[in-house]
DNA sequence: CTTCCCAAAATTGGATCCAAGAAGATTTGC
DNA sequence: GCAAATCTTCTTGGATCCAATTTTGGGAAG
């Protein structure tokens, strides 16, 4: 999609390197703290140790990982504050999305964005990996209708700076968060309907702040059970 | 200062030669658009080939220089409506820092705010390194107050991804601008005092759509001249 | 004179090598 | 028997090596 878009290429190997280790982070394959050996992970990816080494920095940049000096890599335990302060700056910059889109958004956005959030509807099915799609797709729906690059990225940095984000783990905790959730997302399509930007904008901040105040719990429930087993 | 912060420290090397590099094209030194040979770079720095090319990951993951597959990196040449678009983002998160910052903000800090813009005052020296420290410190000593290490951090981030700042600029070109900043720094100040949240966000706001106007048509001007000079 | 093609030089990218540092095990001294 | 020091092993970090790709210069053909 992007010609003249800012997106730095960079080598290939790398860029793949980094992107299957950050899935594997984010999966919960490779689990939070847990070290990354070079040498492991060359042989897993079937690489040498040199494109490994940059990906890691990439990741470490992002803030995913941490690499202290002789010691390597191990991946980021962010603590629940650290959780809402990145929250409370995201629902700030989703905020700002909205008010763009809403002098932006066609029929055919808004439709797409019903159809999305469709998706989502409790009582269908058990979530999956269809609806984690979904949820994310409704976000980034909005950035793209927003039209701000700038914006957009720092948006996906921020929500791929912590080794589980809300798409993976709101929609399989509580099935009441689920539904909440849905709801949100309704109560944002109805305000971009109205074009009121600042409605539109404290929907999407509440549900943003509520989201990530779910992430931070799950942060806290996790850090207090890893002690006992 | 930072003793429990969330910063990865990685490998000394590294991040000197990172810094480094960062610092020759900040300052004008390795001019926009210029080729990053490592062997070059290697050579001035006096390290080997290794170091250099983690830290040009690590400029290329912030946006400051690009690199494309088997042909090196360049200083990325941003667009001017990049610029639009990154201090969009910028006066959203900056106003958001002014709203946290006026319900923590103490009679210490606003002297020191003070303090810090007496040294911006117009009329006294011509622009200095001390005054485009002095403009820097301003906003950072906001977000000190404001107390959210990701909202500075990603503040701090949008103003590294290009390759001429704010204040090293605005403090430059016309005397004219020079003006404006102190004024509008003014404005910022006693809008702090009010304590009226919305009031000094929408001061700051303004402050920083201006100065990023200013920049973006620096960006305009150079992409005119560059063909010609 | 321009354009295309080919070859040589230069540069990047990946792999390997070696040193330096840290963690862990073993041994030695008390 | 316990603690402290040392030695071994493992891992990272920097340097070097080699292959692959790009770029550039020269030459030949149109």
């Amino acid at each position: 999609m992007d010609t003249a878009s800012p997106a730095t290429s960079s080598s290939a190997l790398v860029d793949e390197t980094a992107a299957a280790i950050r899935a594997r982070i984010m999966s919960g394959e490779i689990p939070i703290g847990a070290q990354l050996r070079q040498a492991e992970l060359a042989k897993t990816l079937g690489v040498s140790r040199t494109p490994v080494r940059e990906a890691l920095r990439q990741l470490q940049t992002g803030g995913l990982i941490e690499v202290v000096p002789n010691r390597g890599a191990v991946v980021r335990v962010p603590a629940p504050w650290e959780v809402r302060e990145a929250y409370e700056v995201r629902a700030e910059l989703e905020g700002l999305a909205c008010v763009r889109a809403v002098r932006r958004i066609t029929r055919d956005g808004l439709g797409e964005l019903r159809a999305t959030n469709e998706l989502l509807r409790p009582g269908d099915a058990p979530p999956n990996a269809a609806s984690h799609a979904a949820n994310d797709r409704f976000h980034t729906l909005i950035h793209e209708i927003a039209g701000n690059e700038r914006l957009a990225r720092v948006i996906r940095e921020i929500n791929e700076a912590f080794p589980r984000n809300v798409s993976a783990l709101v929609l399989q905790e509580h099935p009441r968060h689920r539904d909440d959730n849905f709801a949100e997302h309704e109560r944002i399509l109805a305000a971009l309907q109205t074009e009121d930007p600042d409605l539109v904008r404290r929907e999407m901040q509440s549900h943003v702040i509520s989201a990530g105040e779910q992430l931070a719990r799950w942060y806290e429930r996790r850090s207090a059970t890893v002690f006992r087993g």
